[in-house]
DNA sequence: GGAAGTAACCTACTCGCGGTAAGGTTGACT
DNA sequence: AGTCAACCTTACCGCGAGTAGGTTACTTCC
């Protein structure tokens, strides 16, 4: 019969896909579930009736439910950087880097609120030890970003105060994004600003610890 | 038979308790439990043979895992609660106020890890909506208590500046003390110098701005 | 065109764990 | 002694993660 299928004209339904770009699709479509009802209410099933597939498919892709929440943390934690890394090129000093960088920041978890909120550590603790550790992994990557812009601009900088500051610094972008989005009336030009004025002074004064009056350094 | 029982003079097991013993018992072994394996790998059925007891009995008093997680919660923010508030008593300036509570804030995630683990957000997110608002709340109790800590020595200072910096200090600690707990040569005082040594220029020039130079404020 | 090989896919199951129904035991008070 | 309530148990259900083993369709080579 030449006419091969009958009303599967509609869309490409239940198209056989290449392994690569059925991949692509369950991570994608397991973020939207994830991020909708959480890690624990998200059933393999509905992710895989979603994709047009059966469960089997995800195992043999993925190995495990855990294993598929680390691809989406993978790909979310690829696109923050992309976006982050894209926004400090053509920075001149350490300040103007850090603001455009945590402008980036604030944009992303604003626009990707799906990716982010995978990385916000909350869907990820549940999955098991290795979930964890690729979240942490996130934000440790965050904090050698910061400290390379640092001490790039900034040298002969104790290596300890360079990590301290960037703790702090990426701390108070988490907590200040999640802040950010709850208010309607706050761009993330204005959260970046926000942040830099209450940050920068303390990380040049911490980088370079001269001409800070009133200042009571803690031991050394 | 006198000898009511055999080898039950074992250190009173198995013994009868009361509704409100029991429920301590119960969030003491759970806490443990959950911080050991993780909300998920904890089962209902392990936490109730530690406790000497079967299974619906945690459902009769605590209705789901969830609640038990929930109650955990609450008891670890009322310790941690209570550790902060009594640091504070007799600080006699906004700075000094600051740095003891952080200093006990440090203090305790570094004493209590089990508690501090609940309420790290880790092992919440999991069980439900309800567990997250529970992590939350204790959050905003944190970021209202600097709030309220800013403003009784610093007044006349916009709400939204107040609550910009609270949120920087809550996120700025919270990172900060997963740091220091992990280095072995760093004190809980050491670490709060640190953090006001970054943050203290910034929300106190946040707080009043006055000769502030190169200030560039964000629009109003 | 057809056999051979392989990549994509499925049906139908097991098992562990959260949660529950229904009933048993113990002690306090009359 | 009898009763009532609080404490506690055994024995079960359903759901969802994970798996064993077989089927379909596309490519390749003659």
């Amino acid at each position: 019969m030449t006419t091969t299928e009958d009303a599967r004209d509609k869309v490409e339904r239940k198209r056989r896909m290449p392994r690569a770009e059925r991949e692509r699709q369950m991570v994608a479509v397991a973020e939207e579930i994830f991020a909708e009802r959480g890690y624990l209410a998200a059933s393999m099933d509905e992710i895989a009736e979603r994709c047009g597939v059966s469960k089997p498919m995800i195992y043999e892709y993925f190995g495990s439910k855990e294993g598929l929440l680390i691809a989406c943390i993978r790909q979310a934690r690829t696109e923050l950087v992309n976006s982050i890394s894209q926004s400090v090129v053509g920075a001149e000093e350490a300040e103007d880097a850090l603001r455009r960088a945590a402008r980036a920041f604030f944009e992303f978890t604003d626009g990707h609120r799906r990716a982010w909120s995978l990385l916000l550590i909350n869907e990820a603790a549940v999955a098991g030890p290795a979930a964890l550790d690729e979240i942490e992994a996130v934000r440790q990557e965050q904090v050698e970003l910061d400290i390379a812009l640092f001490s790039a601009f900034l040298p002969d900088t104790p290596r300890r105060d360079l990590e301290v500051a960037a703790q702090i610094v990426v701390g108070a972008c988490e907590r200040l994004s999640l802040w950010y989005v709850a208010q309607e009336d706050v761009s993330a030009e204005e959260a970046a600003d926000y942040l830099m004025r209450m940050l920068w002074s303390g990380v040049a004064a911490m980088v370079h610890p001269r001409e800070t009056p009133g200042d009571t350094r803690p031991h050394g």
